[in-house]
DNA sequence: TATGCCGGGAA
DNA sequence: TTCCCGGCATA
């Protein structure tokens, strides 16, 4: 990734005439627009979360009456969401690192997070909401995840042929990454096997060893049923899955965990939850997959980061993201070296810094959100671009100096936005 | 370096 | 909500 470019001199250029023409004008219909819709939004979250609970409530029965068989209706439901998860992923990763710019690595990423996921880190793997809090290593590698991925990346798309880096222990997943991409699924798990068990409660990851534990988590955790943790009706069944790890792949997966786990903390681990709201709560998915649940939100939750996440002062503004990825993406195009110009606009290299980090963190619940947000839209700063251009005539500060401040305007006084003279 | 202003925090 | 201020971006 050699950046030949002589961006400097386009830049400044560029940067000058284009943050007073183009810039301009739309930061300020930005701005009016996010102040409305922050409030609004702020209703419609309440409205959301009680909608989620519903439909939550109504797919937990339709799974438990229906005889549904779960666990495969499960997987392939993974398995096809990855392509939401992939597009995910794909915006994320443009907004985290510049670097990489290869949708398609992504969808690699998704696969092997999830494998991973399942070996070394438990509880991430398939719930959104929660994995984040269950893995410790998620939040140790905040910043690392660009390294990983662009390596990842790369390799799917060039060789469409050849078989997919990213070792998968379960057959599952490998089976799944093939109905998803395409591609010959050479590798199977030669070495000795291991059999977990997978939670696949929505926001929960949560992988045991044994059968009964897996069972018991169930049962206790999500079915609720405390007091007769023992009695087994067999519900249990439909929210957990087995899933056989290689040891050596495993040992593959933590070893590219480390560098990578950051960056798959990010995009990965929401996309499974997404799925599997999605595909098995037909119904209700769709309206859900922005209302969400717990699980649900993740998702959302991380496209939000998406968007938002990477301008690197955005703070609390959803809306104005879009400036920050979509300009970035936009110019990327051609290729990958190729983005230089946009790409080296201050937001959008600051964003995945910042984003990645908080973004581990959240993982809580209705917490989660507001940290995310807060940290995720401030990276998009869009905002930043968004700042108005300096005011060119004299402000109270100027006009009064500090000796008389009492006469500046209050937000002067506040180091705000000067109100008396605007330009 | 001075200035303007955003984002956040405290009261 | 008001007031302040840290800190960043720009001139």
């Amino acid at each position: 990734m050699t950046f030949t470019f002589q961006p400097e001199d386009l830049k400044r250029d560029s940067s000058k005439k284009m943050s007073h023409q183009h810039l301009f004008p739309l930061a300020m219909e930005e701005d009016v627009k996010t102040a409305d819709t922050k409030k609004a939004n702020r209703a419609l979250d309440h409205e959301k979360e009680n909608t989620r609970s519903i439909c939550l409530l109504e797919q937990k029965r339709k799974v438990v009456s229906s005889n549904i068989d779960v666990p495969p209706a499960r997987k392939s439901s993974e398995e096809l969401d990855m392509d939401k998860v992939t597009a995910a992923m794909v915006l994320t990763s443009l907004s985290t690192s510049p670097l990489v710019r290869s949708p398609p690595v992504r969808p690699n990423e998704g696969l092997s997070g999830s494998w991973k996921e399942g070996g070394g880190v438990p509880s991430s793997s398939s719930s959104s909401g929660y994995w984040s809090w269950s893995a410790p290593s998620d939040q140790s590698n905040p910043s690392t995840p660009s390294p990983p991925l662009s390596a990842d990346s790369f390799k799917p798309f060039r060789s469409p042929a050849p078989p997919p880096p990213p070792p998968d222990d379960g057959i599952d997943e490998a089976e799944a990454s093939n109905l998803l991409f395409d591609e010959p699924i050479p590798r199977k798990r030669k070495n000795s096997m291991k059999v977990m068990f997978k939670c696949l409660w929505k926001n929960c990851g949560k992988v045991l060893s044994t059968a009964a534990g897996i069972q018991k988590h169930i049962r206790t955790i999500h079915l609720g049923r405390i007091g007769d943790s023992d009695y087994s009706d067999g519900e249990e069944d439909f929210y957990y899955t087995e899933i056989k790890l290689n040891t050596d792949s495993v040992a593959d997966g933590l070893s590219s965990l480390a560098p990578v786990s950051p960056s798959q903390s990010l995009a990965s681990p929401p996309t499974f939850p997404i799925p599997d709201s999605s595909r098995t709560e037909t119904p209700c998915a769709k309206t859900e997959t922005k209302l969400m649940t717990p699980l649900s939100r993740s998702a959302p939750t991380t496209l939000y980061l998406v968007h938002t996440d990477h301008a690197y002062q955005v703070t609390s503004e959803g809306p104005p993201r879009p400036p920050v990825t979509i300009p970035g993406s936009a110019k990327f195009t051609p290729n990958g070296s190729s983005f230089s110009i946009s790409w080296q606009s201050p937001p959008v290299t600051f964003t995945g810094i910042p984003v990645s980090p908080t973004h581990n963190h959240p993982v809580g619940t209705g917490e989660q959100r507001q940290h995310t947000h807060t940290v995720l839209s401030s990276p998009p700063r869009g905002t930043v671009s968004l700042r108005k251009p300096r005011g060119e005539g004299k402000k109270c500060r100027k006009v009064y100096g500090m000796e008389n401040r009492d006469l500046w305007c209050t937000a002067c006084r506040w180091k705000k936005a000067c109100q008396r003279f605007t330009d």
